[in-house]
Parts: structure tokens; sequence; C-alpha cells
DNA sequence: TCAATTTTCAACAGGTTGTTTAGTAGTACG
DNA sequence: CGTACTACTAAACAACCTGTTGAAAATTGA
């Protein structure tokens, strides 16, 4: 039973594997289930087997990606939660999401650029937001004192950390995350001493 | 002459307005030659008389709002450079900005969204980091105090004013222009004061 | 060995693409 | 007026991709 299970489990890989490879060299909209399988070496009619079409595929990646990012963040909040300071936290968080970032490179540069699928961005970065929110208003002070609506001051927030990363990958990984969260700082410190 | 002129351009009007209209319903991806040619009540043939293919009509209505954008600014830049303040002439700025957003929320809804085509943000926001980039260098104290490089500068903050026009189009536009403006400042003050 | 499971193979209808060829309607101009 | 030009139409074409099917083969389990 679990040989059948682990069989199942290796194709499904074997075809994300071949699919990802396809997708550094041509978009998300050329590609076509003959391109993956012919790859994949395996029959056309076994990737429906596994998979409704290309979308699903992609949605399945996706969302593995960003069960992936929100249990990287859970286990910080857990270890380190109410041990430090509000700025240090989001510091650490920062980093947490650089170190995330650098592993998942690879796969994120495709998805963030023009081979990618429309939206991506817009769907990461509701993901960041999440947990991004939920560290934001345990700090009284700091919502008691945020004029603008949360959602706005959310976007304004995600989009500027989305900015970084996709510099920062675009870049080839010119820095390591330690870096990207002191240029990060930096870049704060710059706006308000201004 | 220019009849044949004026016929060619109305086509080509009609064609995108009936892929714009589509577009609101379909994804890019999904959206076949027929559903525009259907739309539009032509021939199918006749769009290839015009277009290359559906990549190629969303290219040239992704360069008309891009010129569009340029333009925009650049006039205000011609009417009110060094007139002002840096900051104030910053504000300005913005305010075009939201001022163009808001007349082409419409179309830059769909761009942004799942609807549109991969990578669409990434080229908006290197057309506003263009303009941004050449008004930010002409103050020397600025460019002598920013430790980090520009490249990374831009993308934060073009990326994060992104984030605000994805906001309020998602919101329907539910503020003004000016409102949007005083927002951002509100954000960039919140940030200084913390 | 026999049954269950996964994969293969070949074929199918239906749809989309981009091109072509021939024909129609309207316009320009001597 | 008539000829040439232009934009568009209509229909057909091969090539390709899709998603599904039915039967067979290969692998694994008991």
């Amino acid at each position: 039973m679990s040989v059948y299970t682990e069989k199942n489990r290796k194709t499904k890989q074997l075809i994300q594997k071949s699919f990802m490879e396809i997708l550094e060299s041509k978009s998300f909209e050329s590609i076509t289930i003959g391109d993956i399988t012919k790859t994949a070496q395996i029959n056309r009619g076994t990737f429906y087997l596994h998979y409704q079409d290309k979308f699903d595929l992609l949605d399945q990646i996706e969302q593995q990606l960003f069960e992936d990012l929100g249990q990287h963040i859970d286990e910080l909040q857990s270890r380190y939660s109410s041990t430090q300071t509000f700025e240090k936290e989001q510091e650490q968080l920062a980093a947490t999401l650089f170190s995330f970032i650098e592993i998942h490179a690879p796969m994120l540069k495709i998805f963030l650029s023009d081979h990618g699928r429309a939206g991506f961005h817009i769907r990461f970065k509701n993901a960041v937001s999440t947990k991004v929110r939920f560290n934001l208003e345990k700090n009284e002070s700091f919502t008691a004192n945020l004029k603008v609506p949360m959602e706005y001051f959310l976007s304004f927030i995600t989009s500027a950390f989305l900015g970084l990363i996709e510099q920062w990958v675009q870049n080839g990984l010119d820095k390591t995350p330690q870096e990207m969260t002191a240029l990060y700082i930096d870049i704060i410190l710059f706006i308000k001493k201004r």
C-alpha cells in the first residue's frame, strides 16, 4: 500500500520538477502538457492521472510554497515571541522572511517574472500580509497611533518588502539574508532621518 | 488616404475595446482570438491584419499606457520643476501619479489582477522607477546621504507606492487622488515618528 | 499465482492557431 | 467614368493542443 503511495508521490514530484525546469526557459502560458511529459519522460495520459490541468499543477506548487512560508514564520513566532522588544521582533521577522526567500529563490524568481502566472505577486503579498498583520496587531500602541487604514499600511509595507525581494532575486542573490535585513533597516532609518 | 488610416485606426480601437471588455470576465490566458472578433463582430482574419497575436495586442496597449504615464509626469516636471522645495516636489509627483491612476483605473485593475499578463507589475514598476529615479537624482544631498544602493531604494519605494495603488484600485477607488496623497504622506510621517 | 495499482499506448472528437485564396464594398484619382 | 487601391469578409487548410477513453502492460502485494 505505502509503496503505491510512494510511487504516486514520486511521479508527482517528477512532474513538478520537470515543469519548473521548463519554466526557466518558457513562459507558463506557452508551456503545453506535452512539453512537461516529454521532459519527465512519461506518458501524456499519466499527467492527467495526477493533475486536472497545468493550472492545477501550478496551484498545488503555489499552495505548498505558501504553506511552507506560514510554517516558517509560525515557528519563529513561537520561539522568540515576547522575549524581546517590538522593534527587535520586527527585525527578526524580516530576517526570517529573507532566509525563507533565499531557500526558495529559484522558484520565486520564476513566479515573480513574466514566465509565471498573472497575479502571483498579489497572492504572495496576501500570504505575507496575513502574518505581518498578526505581528503588528499584537502591539497596541502601534495600532492606536496608526492614523491610516490598516489595509493601506499593510499593502504599503509588504509591497515595499516585496520590492526588496524582487530586486534581490533579480540581482541573483548578491547579498546574504543578514545583509538584506541590514539594508532594510538602513532604508527605514534613511526615511526617518530626512 | 486619410479615410483609410482612420478606418484602420477605428478597427484597432474596436479590437482593443472588445478585448478589454472580455478581460473583465475572462483571464488573458483563456481568451481566444475568436472571443475577441466575435465580440467586435469582425472576421477572425481581420484581427491578424492588425496584430500578430494576442500578445502583440496586449503589448501595444501596455506600451500606450506607459507612454501616457511618461508624458503625464514629464508635463508636471516641466511646469513646476525647481519652483518649490524638494519635499513639495515629491508630494506633487505622488499627486500626479495618483491622478493618472484614477484615470486609468479600470485598465490597471485588470492588468494588476490574475486576469492580466504575468510580470505586468514589474514592467509598471520599471516605468515608474525611471521617472522617480530622475526626480530623486536631481537632489544631490539625497543621493549623497543614501547609504544603500539606489536600485534597492528605488525598488522599495516604488513597490510601496504600487502597494497603495493596488489597495486603492481593489477598494474601487474609495478615495480621491488628493486623499491618497495625504494618506501616503501620513504613512511616511508615521514611520518617521516611531 | 492472482489481484490491485500505476503507467502506457493509441485513438478520438473538439477546439484554437495562423495562413491562404478568392471575392466584396468602399475610396482615390486621373 | 473607369481603374487601382484599400480594408474587410468568407471559407478552407494543416498543424497543434486538449481532455478523455479503452485495452494492454508493468509493478507490487498477498
